[in-house]
DNA sequence: ATGACGGAAGTTTTCCGA
């Protein structure tokens, strides 16, 4: 099975990316962010027409999510229960599971606050939904012990996912309070795909559209897809395809992928 | 020190992203 995540930074521009994407990757499931559009815009015919399905949860100019899937999203559920928020960030829904008929995998699709700056309301916000996530999804790994993270998480988790380290120490999404948010979520129980494999140093998932940050490879690691334990045993490769960020007006990130084997295990 | 680039809203300039 591949999974996949990618802030397309508006679905109404990327559409065609991300159809020729799907066409090429062939995912089983790609989780996207930053879809900058209701629901009513949401370009389901053509996502249908591309062979998936979708889930979705959208807002007028900022953030929204969804989750594409070749088989239909069950079960879903839009935000963190019990964190009231206007600003639509999460979707979750259950994909079913080639290895465990009995036991599809739940996935969440997450765009995690940016935060702005560490002195702003926005960086404030950042941290109280970090912690609600956190104590949300321990809750959520008890009822589906099969949970994968994945989404925009705007946090570079250590200095080898920064391109500068000493510009960007202290600063947002490499500050210690988001760092230590990160190793929370691994101390659920959960597995950052990416680094259970060899990778390329210097290897990023987000590069500026200013000053040729993709060329001079400015970039930092900030997207991000976390297995349960009881998952990561059967992640078999992990990756990010840079091919997209190449292409005529591109998103600034590039999608993540995680393939995990169909075998039980 | 600031802005760079790109998207959206919506009218010309502003907010926001990371």
């Amino acid at each position: 099975m591949i999974l996949a995540s990618w802030n397309v930074n508006s679905l109404k521009v990327r559409l065609p990316h991300v159809l020729d994407w799907l066409a090429a990757q062939q995912p089983d499931v790609l989780c996207l962010q930053e879809l900058k559009l209701e629901d009513k815009s949401f370009p389901l015919a053509e996502i249908e027409a591309a062979g998936y399905r979708a889930a979705f949860s959208g807002q007028k100019t900022y953030n929204g999510v969804a989750i594409l899937s070749r088989s239909p999203p069950l079960d879903v559920e839009r935000g963190i229960a019990g964190f009231e928020d206007a600003q639509q960030r999460v979707i979750s829904a259950s994909i079913p599971d080639p290895s465990e008929p009995a036991s599809p995998l739940r996935i969440v699709c997450a765009y995690f606050p940016n935060g702005q700056s560490v002195d702003s309301d926005k960086y404030q916000y950042k941290l109280r939904w970090l912690s609600a996530l956190t104590i949300w999804l321990r809750g959520e790994l008890e009822r589906y012990p099969r949970l994968v993270l994945l989404g925009d998480y705007n946090i570079a988790p250590e200095d080898r996912d920064v391109h500068d380290p000493a510009a960007w120490k202290d600063q947002v999404l490499c500050s210690e309070p988001e760092r230590a948010a990160f190793r929370d979520l691994i101390g659920l129980g959960l597995h950052d795909a990416f680094r259970r494999f060899e990778q390329a140093e210097k290897s990023y998932s987000w590069w500026d559209y200013r000053m040729m940050g993709f060329r001079r490879n400015m970039g930092l690691r900030i997207d991000h897809i976390l297995l349960s334990t009881v998952l990561v045993g059967r992640c078999t490769a992990s990756s990010i395809d840079k091919a997209p960020r190449k292409l005529e007006r591109p998103s600034d990130h590039a999608p993540v992928v995680a393939v995990l084997d169909e075998r039980a295990g």
